[in-house]
RNA sequence: CGCGGGGUGGAGCAGUGGCAGCUCGUCAGGCUCAUAACCUGAAGGUCGUAGGUUCGAAUCCUACCCCCGCAACCA
């Protein structure tokens, strides 16, 4: 059995989770998803960032305690997701004592290494963005760029640092010769030309007297040895998918899990996935993640999503009046995983209405009506000899499946879903071309009859395999309606799976049709 | 000249030298099993601009314009 490890980004809990944050969890969940159907043995996991200044910044805001904000943030991110029905089988909190000592040891084996060194950080230190800025990057009047009240005073700190640079060749190397490392791949184009310029080292602590403390004890990961100073970001953030993984208490699982097979990440810290990261596991001896999969962002109406003016949307709020199938679909369907889109409501409805209600569902709908009406809902056994259009439908349905499943692996959901759509679409097609109608009113056809419905009730008896990592709840019920249990992982491997055609039994008994997609009406 | 991505019918996209395509939307027709759904057909584009290469350019080259991102801890 293979085994899959698939990572999503850990978010800053400094606001409750909103649209933006969902694109990446749900393609990630669908990828994850698509790999148990698959039958491959698969872990998921998820969580929040916890350890940083900005954290504590928005509990002050907020009036609590920097350990009630983020067990409250835990509740919140953790609540969206289950409701966009992410099937993570970790949620992780740098907060845990397993992360502390995660990563901790990494830090010490880079150490062991010589790739930590002490040195001095410097810079125009501005208090409000916690942020070192050159003279240059400061306005002409000597004020923060983001803070035109602050005039950064010029700040000169002890930092321990990594030697990214002695990492430049290697990386290159590891790069050129794993072209699916980096996918897609213009940030594979930008990561060489990012390591043809050159890597600088990079600062992986902060010193402890610089820091807001929380309960007067410093707020992060201490430095092993020197507890003056606290871990920054990416010893710290980045490990959580080692500790994730069991890294370093439970070495068995963390052999089985490690390496990644894919971290989800949004485009913003790509270089600090595909270069900070795996210089840091060569510098501590571990394998490298095979693969990083880069989403674009979502712009929201047309607008950048923005906590501080305001333009997000809960996704809670969006599950809530649409249902997490559409949601998940509409992200996926409509929005390009690798290029930045714009996420409206009146897009979401019209995808919704189009492709869920009008050809999906309702193809599901008139199947199951006419298998109850002119087989008093039992699913007829095929007869007669195959005509054109059945040999199509059939041919449809195992290109869907092939379909889908490589546009999966290869991120394509766009393509994956189009595969999917070419039989949603042919089958209603056939049923049309058909007119079973017409046939049932003539006994001598009921052979006919029967052969035509067949292929209509397994061709979505597919589609629902097909489709479940994207809309699991919709599929579910797609299967309930053809009278089929749940859908067991391994359904879709592609030896022993139930994917060969004819695996729908005669005289299975269909349930009531009833639209699993009810058409959402907009006023106007 | 910091780096990268993008500009194709109303919307979203595909198309790396050979009649400009797909989905949605719009319009017309058909059907009546079905969720006013489904099926068929049509209209709609001087492929950002200006040059160039070529028998032939959305595609290759040059210049320019516009949008977005990274660099710079907002997913």
């Amino acid at each position: 059995m293979t085994n899959v490890y698939i990572t999503t980004a850990i978010d800053y809990p400094n606001g409750p989770p909103h649209i933006g944050h969902s694109l990446e969890k749900i393609a990630a969940d669908v990828v994850a998803r698509y790999h148990r159907l698959r039958g491959d043995n698969t872990f998921f996991c998820m969580g929040l960032d916890e350890n940083s200044q900005n954290v504590i910044a928005a509990a002050e805001a907020s009036g609590v305690s920097a350990r009630v904000w983020v067990d409250r943030m835990d509740e919140a991110f953790r609540l969206a997701w289950r409701k966009v029905e992410c099937s993570y089988d970790r949620f992780i909190r740098t907060t845990e004592p397993a992360h502390f000592r995660a990563s901790q040891e990494l830090f010490r084996r880079a150490q062991a290494a010589g790739d930590i060194y002490k040195g001095n950080y410097s810079g125009y230190y501005c208090p409000n963005c916690n942020t070192f800025y050159t003279a240059e990057e400061l306005t002409p009047h000597g004020t923060c760029p983001n803070h035109p009240t602050v005039k950064p005073d010029w700040l000169e700190e002890e930092n321990y640092f990594f030697a990214l640079s002695r990492y430049t060749e290697r990386l290159t190397r590891h790069v050129e010769a794993h072209p699916d490392f980096i996918v897609p791949a213009t940030w594979r184009a930008e990561i060489l030309s990012t390591l043809r310029s050159g890597l600088r080292d990079f600062s992986v602590s902060r010193p402890v007297r610089n820091q807001k403390l929380v309960e007067g004890q410093p707020w992060g990961v201490p430095v092993p040895d020197d507890p003056e100073h606290v871990i920054y970001v990416w010893f710290d953030a980045l490990t959580n998918y080692l500790t994730a993984a069991g890294f370093p208490d439970e070495p068995g699982r963390f052999q089985d899990t490690w390496p990644a097979d894919a971290h989800v990440i949004g485009k913003d810290i790509t270089r600090f996935h595909c270069l900070y990261w795996p210089a840091m596991l060569l510098s501590a001896g571990l394998p490298l993640p095979r693969s990083v999969a880069v989403h674009g962002f979502m712009t929201l109406e047309g607008q950048r999503i923005s906590k501080t003016t305001g333009n997000t949307i809960d996704p809670v709020e969006l599950v809530d009046a649409y249902g997490a199938d559409a949601l998940r679909f509409y992200l996926m369907r409509d929005i390009s995983f690798e290029r930045d889109g714009d996420f409206t409501r009146a897009n979401l409805i019209q995808r919704y209405n189009a492709d869920l209600a009008n050809d999906l569902g309702n193809l599901l709908n008139r199947t199951v009506s006419m298998i109850s009406r002119y087989f008093e809902g039992t699913v007829p056994a095929p007869a007669g000899e195959l005509t054109g259009p059945d040999a199509d439908v059939q041919r449809l349905a195992g290109a869907a499946g092939r379909l889908t499943a490589a546009g999966l692996e290869r991120w394509d959901f766009d393509a994956a879903l189009d595969g999917a759509w070419q039989l949603v679409r042919r089958a209603n097609q056939y049923i049309d071309e058909n007119e079973p109608w017409r046939l049932a009113r003539d006994p001598a056809l009921r052979p006919r009859l029967a052969t035509v419905m067949y292929h209509a009730a397994e061709a979505l008896r597919l589609l629902g395999i097909y489709l479940t990592p994207f809309i699991p709840t919709a599929a579910g019920q797609l299967r309930a309606q053809l009278g089929l249990p749940p859908l067991a992982p391994g359904a879709w491997r592609p030896e022993g799976g139930e994917t060969a055609w004819g695996g729908l039994a005669p005289g299975t008994r269909v349930e009531r049709a009833r639209p699993i997609f009810p058409r959402i009406e907009v006023p106007g």
